[in-house]
DNA sequence: AACAAATGTCACACATTTGAGAAATATTTC
DNA sequence: GAAATATTTCTCAAATGTGTGACATTTGTT
């Protein structure tokens, strides 16, 4: 894929995620290219958008796949999944709205939703193996633990924009408090 | 305000808080009335997004403020704020983000900014404090707090639409995980 | 039933956005 | 530095969105 390519698609998600209906004419400012370019390498809209989504499915997953198989201690995949969603940035919370909005037909045939399906079951897993082991609260479910999660990485992303701390000091920050927030 | 009236800013501040570029027709859509009622409450979409923001402020502010003042032990306030961001559901977030926001040009002569920084100074004196009583981790800086607090509220508006549990339930669940995040 | 107010239907002018062709210009590659 | 490739500029037609006037229909009130 060529370097603008690329760029258009960054900037396409960017500017979409905030403003799904933005005229292309953004996404190629943003990009720095000119409409015409944009249109070369994207037939329409629609296509743009569909690419986008893409990217940001095959991203999100391959930085959670990678986070999930770095270890065989559940605490640290846990860490490690937090960590990977906070590098999405800003694609972790579309992926994740992605699967759950209601009007996305969810199928296991579907390579995307299959792959989904594979990191929310290993993350129930890791749950439920923090809470026989104690270290996690029994009476959370693990469906609430998984909308605190991304609710903590949209957050970390938040703080990154308003404060003059150290990414890695928000990092830390925010493990802090999702660990203590789902001790028993 | 009619009926009608209502109806339409609330369609408009659903649409609009995930597309701000959406059609007024699917504002319209969303409001079940055509796009020419639309256009007789409303004179332009400049308005209407206008109205909007006043309406996000105006509600928003107004929950926050009976929130702050409707105890004066500390920790039933930040409980009772956290309880006011999740009634306000989406709201909040815009809320929020209005303020927030680079392009946004804060002054505290502008009426809207003056509420928002008593409430931002409020919430503050209240972690601070919590802080003095040895409820709250010393460690976390107030700017860190805020932006988790807005994230627990995120949260717990997606896990209204997906889980089965009770509202109540789930505003529990939030205020357990919230406190246990910054206690010491 | 008569009436007023609110809403809907249709038609229209106008603005913006979209997608693409053709030629000029810039950049990379050999 | 010539050829190949990528990008810009300018252009234009089609599609879509916006705001409004004139009039029909519905709804609620007396």
């Amino acid at each position: 894929m060529t370097d603008t390519k690329k760029r258009i698609i960054e900037s396409a998600i960017r500017i979409f995620n905030e403003d799904l209906s933005a005229p292309l004419q953004k996404v190629a400012d943003n990009a720095e290219v000119t409409r015409r370019t944009l249109h070369r390498y994207f037939k329409d809209r629609n296509e743009l958008v569909a690419v986008c989504k893409q990217a940001i499915e095959s991203s999100c997953k391959k930085a959670m796949i990678t986070a999930i198989q770095s270890s065989n201690d559940a605490l640290v995949q846990l860490e490690r999944m937090l960590y990977a969603g906070i590098d999405c940035g800003a694609k972790y919370s579309v992926f994740y709205k992605q699967h759950q909005s209601k009007d996305h037909k969810h199928t296991h045939h579907n390579k995307n939703c299959a792959d989904y399906d594979y990191i929310y079951n290993q993350f129930q897993r890791i749950i439920i193996e923090l809470q026989k082991e104690g270290k996690v609260n029994p009476a959370m479910s693990p469906e609430w633990i998984q909308v605190l999660h991304s609710g903590i990485i949209e957050s970390t992303i938040n703080a990154r924009e308003i404060t003059t701390k150290s990414f890695e000091e928000i990092k830390n920050l925010a493990w802090t408090s999702y660990i203590k927030a789902i001790a028993p």
